[in-house]
DNA sequence: GTCTATACGTAGATAGAC
DNA sequence: GTCTATCTACGTATAGAC
């Protein structure tokens, strides 16, 4: 099952995510196609474990990189954001079906969605632990702030994917604006820059 | 040609934007799959010319909003912003082809991709004009200014259209954003934020 | 578990009559 | 410009032998 799914992976990145197709992938193992539906119910299921393995591999890369600064959140925070936007940039056949929706008639399963919350139950116990400690603002756990930080992830990634592909991490033209964008935003939520005057009291209607 | 690229969008909305086949277009336009290639040469025009006219019509509604705050830049952006996020997300099929690359074997054509350099030309003019009027820090108009400001309209876009695709604007769980992550970035190149320290020096004013 | 054979449908595109 | 007819190819998926 790995080597069909990680086979089907390299199909997705040379003739596209959407333009997988079995008969490829069975000639790619050196199978059959029908011998593949041992292993995958249907097409789609391949899909849904190339998304669910591909969030389980990333919150693993993850959770590998945070123990180390539980006494400083904002600096595990720093060092995470990079390796997130690495990995989505190096992975870019998953990052497309973990952003993106580009198979007609995909959508995860409740199983395969299960580590994508996880990874955004991960994010928000970082943050809440800078909040805690005084490094951040309360706005940085509420739904805005982890919409925004969302924002800066998935924005550099659909960009750095879909117009500059072959640039890469950390070189490529929207990659290297990763800690630029990271910055953007704890600065947003540091209780220094707001110590003063009220979080979002500047919005016109 | 307009009410062929009119059924192909709307052949995309109900099939996906990969899934869009000629039989149906045929069929709902109420003519033989071969009569199409009196209007397009392929299937990939057809995407070619779905993207073009994406821009264009989005320019367009852009420039009909800019016009009345020239003396206000900042007051213009704020306008400008919310119709442009709102455009996207009330057309998702062009904005998918604009944002992401979903179909296998689609790349904009150097024509088609104009509109495109076109708008962000006009990012760039409205931007220029609010560092001159001291509204924003020359930071704005840079690569970096350039590419987080694409961030937040390409992330938004990129997480409502994938994760809450029926929720529309301005109510749906990222839609609903969109003004404070737009605040969050003029915050963050606002002359007042950064008149007395380094860009990325977090002491009290 | 893997295969052959095949069902069953669809696709994009072209030839050539009218 | 639109059609019928057709080409050529491929797709997912199943049946059933071994």
């Amino acid at each position: 099952m790995a080597e069909i799914l990680a086979v089907a992976v390299q199909a997705m990145a040379t003739d596209g995510v959407a333009g997988m197709s079995l008969s490829d992938v069975a000639r790619r193992v050196g199978m059959r196609p029908p011998s593949l539906y041992e292993y995958f119910p249907s097409k789609l299921a391949i899909y849904d474990a190339v998304f669910h393995d591909g969030f389980e591999t990333l919150n693993s890369v993850l959770r590998a990189a945070i123990p180390d600064f539980e006494n400083d959140p904002i600096k595990a925070l720093r060092t995470v954001h990079p390796i997130f936007v690495r990995w989505c940039i190096e992975n870019p056949v998953q990052s497309q079906l973990m952003f993106w929706r580009p198979v007609p008639g995909f959508k995860p399963s409740p199983a395969a969605f299960a580590p994508s919350i996880e990874q955004v139950g991960m994010v928000r116990d970082l943050l809440q632990a800078a909040v805690r400690m005084g490094q951040l603002t309360e706005g940085a756990v509420t739904e805005e702030g982890m919409g925004l930080y969302s924002f800066i992830g998935s924005g550099l990634i659909t960009q750095q994917l879909a117009n500059d592909p072959a640039g890469g991490f950390p070189d490529g033209q929207y990659s290297r604006l990763a800690s630029a964008s990271l910055e953007m935003w704890i600065s947003h939520y540091s209780p220094a820059d707001h110590a003063d005057r009220p979080p979002t009291a500047r919005s016109t209607p």
